[in-house]
DNA sequence: TTACTGGTGTGATACGAGTCACACATGTTC
DNA sequence: GAACATGTGTGACTCGTATCACACCAGTAA
């Protein structure tokens, strides 16, 4: 049975409240590659994730396509629209296979305005979320080494939010980590292939990478 | 006399508890330059802007300063050691002239753990920072020209935050205009006589600089 | 077998921003 | 006046990444 008491956005509430919150609850299934949302749609639901990771995308000016953040186990996704009350800003889109709650709207918004608590560990879910962008900007500036290195580091973090971040990443195409990463295929292929030379990350059987050591990331290494 | 009900954090507060938030309040004035907190600060107390501009920075692992947002009147500072209980995580300074109010932390950590409006004003407010950044993000990637004039855009809506974007901008030096937009002096003046002699950005008396037009803003123009 | 597909490595080249260097204009102080 | 600091424009060059082009290697279908 689904209990939400281990997600740290529903811990303080009481028993009663997270079943209230459960109401109508579905848990769906997406495959590798399916978005989630679309920008512009009507925001009705919210979805908590159990398994995968996905993609948070935009797309600019240039038809490019810009990744803001990842999502992966325990994230919740769609809050934005409720608290804001306007349509989705962005594209959600599954990188490997996921499991996720989707949680009807009218209940977490009547338990928002009657309960601190939820409102309270909402705000303090968006600010963690602003502040791992803010460190993110930090590094943005960097090499095309330091970004993919954040990017896998990121990876492995989402995909095992408990293990160190130099547990197994799943397989993704260069296509993809370029684009997680904000560089074209080609030099993500090239700076892959140096970062394994330098011992860096390792290559394991099935494709997947996996960070080795963790230092001198952020720099222009 | 003060009145925080303009303000929308505390719009939907009751009277009483708008005037318990301003219990032993301070009002601030900062010169052009002053820093207002220091990272590694106990983050006891939160600012309210009433009038000047300010940068929230923070230094990468080469001391470079990197720009993570502006904050301009009506904007809340401060609330993040708050609501994380962790200590300050940037530097904010006055870019102009501030004055600011300093609220007491208590008073309000108390109101944020008993009134939803205020917990849930909160989380609006970090998920639209949450959106600004995003946004931001999008167009990180394009010309110096487009990041010179998404600064100068946000310079405009902070310093009037009802006029339109073509509102006259306080007069920078050119060095802190590079540094608001991630880019090196001499780029930013090269960039500058472009988008003058383009007439996107015109130079008005005293200095200051006025965008003309908003068109074709994030493009690689 | 051939043909086709998707993923990967890698060379040649283009281009944009950073960096260094310097000229020129202000203003201030002595 | 000279000396100095600060802000601005601009040329020459470097360097990193994007882009274009192509080769190579699966796996699969005809």
């Amino acid at each position: 049975m689904l209990d939400l008491a281990s997600y740290p956005l529903f811990a303080d509430l009481r028993e009663e409240q997270r079943h209230q919150l459960l109401d109508q609850h579905r848990v769906l299934r997406f495959m590798a590659g399916r978005p989630l949302l679309h920008e512009q749609d009507d925001g009705q639901g919210l979805f908590l994730f159990l398994q995968g990771i996905a993609k948070v995308r935009s797309i600019d000016v240039e038809g490019q396509e810009v990744v803001l953040s990842l999502l992966g186990p325990g994230d919740l996704c769609g809050e934005m629209a409720i608290l804001q009350g306007a349509p989705r800003s962005a594209d959600v889109i599954c990188l490997t296979d996921c499991e996720l709650v989707l949680l009807r709207a009218a209940p977490f918004q009547a338990l928002l305005h009657q309960e601190p608590r939820l409102a309270l560990a909402l705000a303090r879910l968006e600010a963690r979320r602003l502040q791992n962008l803010n460190r993110r900007f930090v590094r943005r500036e960097s090499s095309a080494a330091a970004r993919l290195l954040q990017v896998l580091e990121d990876l492995a973090t989402r995909t095992a939010p408990e293990a160190p971040p130099t547990a197994p990443i799943p397989p993704l195409p260069q296509r993809e980590l370029a684009a997680l990463s904000g560089l074209a295929r080609e030099t993500a292929s090239r700076t892959l292939v140096r970062l394994r030379r330098q011992g860096l990350v390792e290559q394991m059987p099935g494709g997947r990478l996996r960070l080795v050591s963790c230092e001198q990331r952020g720099g222009r290494g």
